[in-house]
Formats: structure tokens, C-alpha cells, sequence
DNA sequence: ATGAAAGCGCTAACAG
DNA sequence: CTGTTAGCGCTTTCAT
């Protein structure tokens, strides 16, 4: 059976409440009978029970991750492992469990029940809307809860964190500036993102008016396609291109190297998320990366803050800043 | 605050014990006071707790799953995500949560406290051994453990489901048979490793007694530079490469695409794992295919199992098959 | 079927 | 510093 702390108060010779408080005070034992009690428990192997140290403190020392998130082609999105890897190390920096759940969307229900079930402090949320029965219970039990990352409109009643695109993409056009390009294709996945609008209003800045652009739905294959029409149309070449995700940049480098072209010395290229694959290609691709340590951090810090304050905390809104990381496929403009 | 049973009981005026009998039996509400108690706990919004139920129930409806890992150049193993949405489905499937820690082998002392802390009904392993003062938790605690993918020797103690690599090599060894392919390369990582034995054992089990191999520690550059290097050493090129990850499959692609031979028509090309990547290639890469799925179904099999029976389980040991996933880059043998 | 009551294992307030 | 005791919220006998 279980050893239990009666059985380590028995054989210390003490109460039980002797061994919680020689067991949780981490103070030097000077006392002999606090040796005695941190002896008995070695001995008898004693593990506090985690269950019922929870029902007392109403803590549960772990976190809720919901990710909503699906295949596409089968695959994960490449930085998904990253977010949960950030999300694992900074969780269990602060001594809490991890619990995880890759929300596909299919059935709500699962994960209704997922939650109500939950033994966790707090909810971190990303990737898509917050269905309302799930809603419902985090407002009924109080649950903090922040959203990260989201593609989704803000909610006031919930706290977020997002990345901030447009400065990275302003760092982004402002290192190509910098290296004389002036006719900078963008890359785009459909008119009127968020990522669009920032290279729009960056060129404004750097004193650019025209605007070049190409809607290729962040697919690899249509990128490589739609930039091999540009090249075989004899249109006058841009000197770079802004890609809005890393796959579509491949996409173009494949096109532009086919043609027999060299990036960066014939056109220049950038990406934006620094997916795995970014590291590969050749040249290896500069690119927008977003700092999801950072991300998990203000998270984390926000739920934490919540579980430990007795007050109220009010939801906050965070922008966590994207870092431009410089490879090999940005150079000069040429003449 | 919080809305207990004992509201719920006061709002339809019965005993907590009726509450917590009419709620948890899903039999008919024939009963009048049936009805009121779920009518009642509507009204207030009644969620029950889940830690207290935890500590009456002794278990926790949540599996800890620990995956040892590293980034080897800034980059996860590309079939982690995998392992980890197999998990997460499988498990909430059942009801449970995941809680997920990805260990960086770096901090052994977070890991104990964590599994001390674990309010967890089992553990599920993988990827690396179990650090002995975590070995002692799970045998004073009893907690049911499964090691799954295991690098390392098998554990008599613990139960562990296995990929049989041998089983798939075979299949890929007989599939190149099937097309002509008797000279055949082998790629491998180390001398003396599992895939080395399981090709060596299959190309005998065809009558084919030579072996070139070539040695590239699962690094896709060393496999471009190697295989370079047999190209332009004017030997007899093999009809078909077998590489033990897709990673040096794609090394080995772009080595023979560079030499100006044509991929599969000139050498066929075969990997292992069935990365993201390997859908990708030029041509899309044949490779192996270990059944994720099946693993985390098999380990979440037998870790409810020890939950839920009142016996002691024994330990189990179970193979999961690979499907050969036929793509592109196979295809007949050269004259 | 229902209510009273005994815990599950632990912490913390209280009194000594 | 230590022991006694009252819960945390729920499930489950055991009578009724």
C-alpha cells in the first residue's frame, strides 16, 4: 500500500503535521526531530501525494496547452514543435506539468470535456477561436487563460500575446533598402493580411510607391510557379523579393536557380518564420524568425501571475518582437 | 466562489450524496428529484472538481509522456510532432489529458520533481534511459510505465513497444529485389546498428552476399559529400541506395542529381522515417514508414489497462510494424 | 432511492 | 516547535 504521511509521523515518533511542516519549511533541520522525520520518509520511500496537496492548495501545478491546429498535406506546420517545445522547457522550468492537447477541430466535445475534466491553473490558447462551451467553463471556474499567437480578431475579456509582424517585415525591407533594392517584390498569401499590410506601409516609409505583388496562398508549388511566369515574361526583374512565409520563399529560389539565376547576386530573397528547412536551402534563407521563447515566457508569466496573486489580474495584451535572421540569400542590389 | 455539490444539493433540495448519485449515473431521470439535481446544477453552473475526485478515485484521468530529445543543429527530429499528435489524439480519444515534457537530458532534478509532483495514472517513455531517482519514483509509486521507440536496451521491468525496423528493411530490400536491384548500397549511420543488421540480414535472405556500405551518422551533408565522392571515383555505381534515415536519402538524391544522373532511373533511392521532407523531394523520396499511431495506440492500451484492472499487469513487449510508403524515386533496375 | 457519515492524503490555523 | 483538528470536494458504503 501507499506510504502515506501517517506512516512517516508513526515512524518518526511525531504528528503529522510535525512531518509537513519539517518536509515544506526547507530551512536548515537543525532540530533532531526534523532529521529524524526527513529519515523516516527516506526510508519508507515517502512521495507526498500530488492529488491531495492539490485539493488543499487548489493548485494543480500544471498548465493547459490547446493547440488548434491541422495537417496540411499531411504535415504539422513546421513551427509547431517549436511553440511546444518552448512552452514544455518554460513550463517545466517553473516546476509545472505541461498539458497538452492538438486541437483538430473535428470535435469540440472531446475537448469540452478535456477542460472541465482539467486539473490545471491555467489555459494557454492558440491557433484558432475559443469555442463557447469551452468559454463557458473558463468562465464558471474562473480558469485564467491566454491566447497566443492568434490569427483570430483580439477578445478583450482574454489576455494575449502576439507577435508583432509588422516590425520585423519594417526590419525586413529596411535591411533590403539598405542594400540598395528599390523594386521589391512581395510575395503574398491572399490580399489584406496582416503581413501584407506591413510591407505595404515599410516601403511607404523607406519612400517606395510602387508596389509589386503576387498572391500565392502560402504554397510553395504556386510560388515557384507564379515567379517562373514573371521570370519568362521578360518583365523587368525586382532586385529582391519578400516572401510572407519561408515555403513560399523555397518556392521562388527553386524558380529564380531553374532560370539560371543566382540569389542574392541576381535577386534577393527573404522568408518570414524561419521554418527548419530555412537553415537548408541554398543559399541558406534569411528570414523573419518569431521568438516563441519569448511568447511562452509572457504567457507563462501572466498565468502563473494569476494562480499566485490573491487579486484579480486583468488581461493583458503583449507584442513579443520578431528577430530578422541574416543567411546567406540577401545581398547588394545589382546594377 | 466556487459552486460545490453541496450548492447543488441545497438548490434541489437533496443530499450531496443524491447529487453526486444523479449526476453520475447517465441511467434515464426517471426520478423527479433526478431531474431537479441536473436542473439545479445547470442553473448554478456546476462543474465538478476534478482534484477532488482525483483523490477519492486515486487516478487522474492524465498520462505523463516524456520525450528525451535534442535539437541537433537548432532543429527537432522531424517525426517528434508526429509521436506527440499521436499521443494527444490517442489519449484524448479516452479522455485523458497528455502531459507532455520534452526532456533536453540537461536537468535531471526538474524531471524528478516532476515526476514526484506527477498527478499522472502512468508514464509513458521515450527516446533515451530512465534516470534512476525517476526509476525509483515509478517503483514506489507503482506507476504504471511504458518505454516506446527505445534507443536503448530493452528494461526486463518495464513494458515497451518497439518499432521491428527488420520487418520494414526487409520489405524495401524485397521491393528493389522485385525491380532487378542486386547491387545495392547501404547508407548507414554507424557499423553494428539495428537498420545496418536488419539490410545486411534481408540482402542474405535474397541470395545477394555482397554489402557496399557507406558510413554518414545520419547527416544529410556527409551523405552528399560521400556519395559525390563514389560517383566520381569512376567505380561501378550500385543500381539502388537504401539510406537508414531520409535525411541521408536526400543527401545521397542531390549528390546524383548534381552528377547529372537521374533519380530513379539511373539509381533508386530509398530512406527511412518518412519525414515531412521526404514528400518533397525531386522525385518524392520511397521511404519506410514507422505506424505512430499504433505505437501511441499499444502504449495507451496497456498503461488504462494497468490503470483501470485491480490486478498486477505484467509487463508487455510489442512490435509495431513500418509500411513501405512507394513514391517516386524506386524504379526498375538500370541494365 | 435517499441521507448520514466516513474517509481519500494533505495543509494550515489554532492552541499549547 | 509541536500536536490536535478542521476542512479541501467528492464518492461510497451503510443504514433507513
Amino acid at each position: 500500500m501507499r506510504v502515506t504521511i501517517k506512516d512517516v509521523a508513526r515512524e518518526a515518533g511525531v504528528s503529522v503535521s510535525t512531518v509537513s511542516y519539517a518536509l515544506n519549511k526547507k530551512g536548515e533541520p537543525v532540530k533532531e526531530s526534523h532529521k529524524r522525520v526527513i529519515e523516516a520518509a527516506e526510508r519508507l520511500g515517502y512521495v507526498p501525494d500530488a492529488t491531495a496537496r492539490s485539493l488543499v492548495n487548489s493548485r494543480t501545478n500544471s498548465i493547459g496547452v490547446v493547440i488548434c491546429t491541422q495537417k496540411k498535406d499531411g504535415e504539422y506546420n513546421p513551427y509547431e514543435v517549436e511553440l511546444i517545445a518552448s512552452f514544455s522547457a518554460e513550463l517545466a522550468r517553473r516546476g509545472n506539468w505541461m498539458c497538452l492537447y492538438l486541437d483538430n477541430g473535428k470535435d469540440d466535445a472531446i475537448l469540452e470535456k478535456l477542460i472541465i475534466d482539467a486539473k490545471v491553473d491555467g489555459i494557454v490558447w492558440t491557433g484558432g477561436g475559443i469555442p463557447d462551451k469551452v468559454r463557458r467553463v473558463i468562465n464558471v471556474r474562473n480558469l485564467p487563460c491566454i491566447v497566443v499567437l492568434s490569427k483570430v480578431a483580439g477578445d478583450m475579456e482574454i489576455a494575449n500575446v502576439q507577435i508583432s509582424s509588422a516590425q520585423g517585415i519594417r526590419e525586413a525591407i529596411g535591411h533590403l533598402v539598405s542594400l540598395g533594392h528599390r523594386d521589391i517584390l512581395d510575395v503574398s498569401s491572399i490580399p489584406g493580411n496582416s503581413r501584407e499590410r506591413a510591407f505595404k506601409s515599410s516601403l511607404e516609409e523607406f519612400g517606395i510607391h510602387e508596389v509589386r505583388q503576387m498572391f500565392c496562398h502560402f504554397d510553395e508549388n504556386l510560388a515557384y510557379d507564379e515567379m517562373k511566369k514573371l521570370i519568362e515574361s521578360e518583365e523587368k526583374l525586382p532586385t529582391a523579393v519578400f516572401a510572407e512565409n519561408d515555403n513560399m520563399a523555397i518556392g521562388v529560389m527553386r524558380a529564380v536557380k531553374d532560370a539560371g539565376l543566382r540569389v542574392p547576386q541576381d535577386i534577393s530573397v527573404i522568408g518570414y518564420d524561419d521554418i527548419q528547412a530555412a537553415r537548408r536551402t541554398d543559399p541558406p534563407l534569411t528570414t523573419i524568425r518569431q521568438d516563441l521563447e519569448e511568447v511562452a515566457r509572457l504567457a507563462c508569466d501572466y498565468l502563473i501571475e494569476c494562480r499566485d496573486s490573491k487579486e484579480q489580474i486583468a488581461p493583458i495584451s503583449k507584442d513579443v518582437a520578431t528577430r530578422l535572421i541574416l543567411r546567406k540569400s540577401t545581398g547588394p542590389a545589382r546594377e
